[in-house]
Formats: C-alpha cells, sequence, structure tokens
DNA sequence: TAAAAGTCTACTTAATCAGTAGACTTTTAT
DNA sequence: ATAAAAGTCTACTGATTAAGTAGACTTTTA
C-alpha cells in the first residue's frame, strides 16, 4: 500500500495541475479543497518543491504552482519519491537492489521471475499515467 | 514491499514444495537451509498451517508437510494471508475496500482508474505463480 | 519415560507513519 | 515602515507495525 503521504502527494499534485499556469496556489486552499491536513501538507509540497516538480512564491498573494509540464510528471516518478521502490522485494528493485539471502542463485529463483513481471508492469502502468493523462480522464468522465 | 515475513513465508512453501509427499520437514531443517530464524518460522508456519495449506505432525519424527496440491497454491494467497491488501490504495482493494476522502466522485478519479490497472495485473501474474510452477521453472533453470 | 518435535501466549525493540508545534523568513499592500 | 500573509525549517510526539525472542506447554515415538 502507498503512504498517506504518497496519496496526498498525489492528489495535490492534480489539484495543482487543474490550475496549471494559473498562478500560486495557497497550502490552506489545497489543503481545504483535498482533506489534507495543512501542516502535513505543508511538508509534503516542500518534499516536491526539492525535486523540482512543483516550485513557490513566498509572501502574500504566494503559495505552489505545478514547473514540469503536467505530461513531464507521472505517478512512478512520485510514488518513488515519496514512498520508495516499487517492486515488491528488493531483489527485483531497480533504486533499492539488494541481494536475497534466501537463494544460492539468484538466476534460477522461481519466486523472483513473477515478482520481475509484476515490477515491469507496475513500472509501466505508472510511468504511462502522467498528470496530464489523469486530469484529462478525470474531466471526460465528469461530463457523463 | 512484502514484509520479510511474507519472503520467509515463500521461501518456506517453495521448500516444502520440493518436498512434496515426502514426509514431514522439520523447522529446524527449513530455518538452517533458507536462513530465516527458528522462532520466527514456527510463527509463519502456524499461520500457514491455520490457513490449510500445510499440515503438522507432532513428536519425534514430526514436522511441516504441503496438504495443498502445488498447483493449488500461489503468491496471491499467501501475500494476502500474511500481508494482506495487493492493492496500491484502499480505495482499489478488494478485501480491504475503503472509500478515499480526497475525490468526491470515484468514478471519474483519474487516480483510481490505473491503479485498478495495475491492481489487474498484479493479481493476474501472482494467481499464476503457482508453487507447482515456481519449482519447475527453479529446476528447468538448474540445468543450464 | 525421556527426548524430540510442534503450540501458544506474551514480551521486546526498533523503525516507520502520520502528523503537530513553533519560531523564522520573505513578500506585498497600506 | 510595517503589519499581515504566505512559505520554510527543525524538532518533536504518539500510535502502529515489523521483526523477532522467551519460555512454558503438549504431543508423539523409540
Amino acid at each position: 500500500m502507498l503512504s498517506k503521504k504518497c496519496k496526498y502527494a498525489i492528489h495535490a499534485l492534480v489539484y495543482l495541475t487543474e490550475r496549471y499556469e494559473q498562478g500560486p496556489v495557497q497550502i490552506q486552499d489545497i489543503s481545504e479543497k483535498k482533506h489534507i491536513p495543512k501542516k502535513f501538507l505543508e511538508a509534503i509540497l516542500l518534499e516536491l518543491r526539492h525535486a523540482n516538480i512543483l516550485e513557490s512564491k513566498k509572501g502574500k498573494g504566494g503559495g505552489y504552482y505545478l514547473v514540469k509540464k503536467p505530461t513531464d510528471v507521472n505517478l512512478m516518478q512520485v510514488m518513488r519519491l515519496i514512498d520508495g521502490p516499487i517492486a515488491l522485494l528488493p531483489c527485483v528493485s531497480i533504486n533499492y537492489y539488494e541481494r536475497c539471502d534466501e537463494c544460492k542463485n539468484e538466476k534460477s529463483c522461481g519466486i523472483r521471475d513473477s515478482l520481475l513481471s509484476v515490477r515491469d508492469e507496475t513500472l509501466q502502468i505508472l510511468s504511462d499515467a502522467t498528470l496530464a493523462k489523469i486530469v484529462k480522464r478525470e474531466r471526460q468522465m465528469k461530463l457523463n
């Protein structure tokens, strides 16, 4: 399961994508509309800013806004940033690889094989899910 | 990520599958061969027995053995049993469903859609990964 | 009947999750 | 100039879970 932090991050990003290039949005605003604890949200947005996904403007009239293009941010990136590994075991992880004690030979591990497939399929779907696509899908859905 | 407990459970099951219908295998044996802390392994095997995947024999010459057929036990079952939900969010979970506060309308949630795909693909792969297939794959791999 | 096995309850210890508090800095409108 | 509005940053807190451990107990068999 994703952490709540990650879920909040995604929802905040979707909110900011809906307001892309419309000036800064205040934390307070996002917090209220998306029901995310304000203080917690502050920390999350800061993290997204440090990753150069968001930028902020301080002072009155300030707030957060998306600097990357909505087509250039996807769920894989966000999940990796906030929650870390996507793979189900360290021995099939790309960014957090660690050898597995239980098997002498990784090549002949029958478990690894399936979990590699899961990882690949998951990465495929998540990297295809850009903020642009998510928001587009929501707008289309709402027409029905 | 899977818990270590779940990883241990899978490795123990594979070990018992390799010895299917060859009489009980002692905890000590599994523990040593698979490098799993014995006391921890005891708890895991007990859980698998309560789920009617394993059966045990007490007393001297006792141990654990697989009662379900190796074709009837798959990674989806084991992961659900030990770690719980497979889905990445409660709102896309089959067995642990919970409504998501952030979206007014679940149908029009653009995030949900991708995570449903991830869940479906994952379940597909994991339920196809039976103990029989895993062991078969290992045996074939070892020939090379 | 002793030794070998699994069973069960109850700890423990460390890490992570999900936040909160509060002082600080920057910016803008008056 | 300065008050108010905004984000920044460090440090804490409390609850839960992960990963085991201890130890007494029961069952079986040679």
